[in-house]
DNA sequence: GTGGTCTAGACCACC
DNA sequence: GTGGTCTAGACCACA
């Protein structure tokens, strides 16, 4: 697993995105047991604090739970990780159709493209 | 213009991508002359071989050329424009693609969500 | 049981009302023997001198008695103990209109919101 | 104004039913500027981080909201506000139902005692 | 000046 | 060991 932050954005903030990406990915399944805070912070290579504070956030979400004195888990909660794919895949579609119009193309000719590219590497 | 760079990824190859970016989007607009090398490298915050690094790269590439006395200016062949349309769009496409895949999501399911998304966001 | 005290107010009238509540909910049940003022003040953490002056006023109020040799005990006198009732749940409401009123609710918005509530809440 | 804490709870938190009873209260009115972080957190005696969290939280509740150069201001959204007060009413009630519950006193009793209060303090 | 982020390090409760 | 809280102090962007 890679940790690759981007200057200018909250660290915390593309920590929940990573982490956010794991758990819908199911790299992190239903019902696991993440890492401890200490852990994922020394992986990250980030401070213990920054760390809780993004899963504070995740919790927060519903995406994870915490067992007091025995860890973090992710949620077993299908209705929430099925919404997760869903809000996820409409941030992942926006951000390319806003990359298409950057590049100075219009609607038509970014459905086109998709359509095209599919086609291409079915 | 930003220029965050990710960690663990060369930089000079950063700068070739947001570069090729302004040009494809006509930020920096077909003809027009560039901010010299040690400007360009000012205002990234990088050294100025790493930016000569990249500008090489991107006159090897036909994006920019050389004026011997003068400065570097973007192209105005048009082909050489148009494809770099379709090559960013194709990378930005499959990147797209890439992710939600790793989220669990079926090439069908892709298009139909795109589809959808372009539906609901016209 | 826990022992939360705030600050900026004395320790020992703190103590005092902790106590009361204890005998007015008959966790302390009449004529029942309490704890030593050496275990009490441990238990809350407070210096012995502290809690024997909590105990002191307590046995003026007459709430608990000293049976020279073998300790203090809670009173069996049920009128007092009543009284006591009556005196605590006095002191909550005001307590509770107090609070109402300092948020901008008049008399009677508080009457219908209790009634209200306890009409929900059955 | 007092920042008495109680050991046991959280500061943070402390603080954050603290600032919304000075919201609910209009003790801060809808729209007014708040201190600076730095100045709350002097007045509390606590750690500015501490009172940041607090202040995140309730622009997280809607109660503040953020100006990013000029400081944070008590929202003007009357809805909030109002549902505010349904919402610390319903608690500071609960917690009085609860305080006569523990001494012993059934809904009936606690219904008729609140009502006699009433009637003699009106 | 304002809010926001991050780190380092401490302490606590729980089991 | 686990998560949670708090402090002290630093740095940043913004206007």
């Amino acid at each position: 697993m890679e940790w690759n932050f981007k200057s200018g954005v909250p660290i915390y903030s593309q920590i929940i995105d990573e982490l956010t990406m794991r758990i819908a990915s199911r790299a992190y399944a239903p019902g696991e047991k993440l890492p401890s805070v200490r852990d994922l912070a020394m992986d990250a290579g980030v401070n213990p604090n920054t760390m809780q504070r993004a899963l504070a956030e995740l919790e927060r979400r519903g995406l994870v739970y915490t067992e007091r004195t025995s860890g973090r888990f992710v949620t077993k909660d299908e209705t929430i990780l099925q919404g997760l794919n869903g809000a996820l895949a409409g941030r992942y579609i926006e951000e390319l159709v806003d990359r298409l119009e950057k590049i100075g193309m219009e609607r038509s000719e970014i459905a086109a493209a998709i359509a095209d590219w599919l086609a291409r590497n079915n």
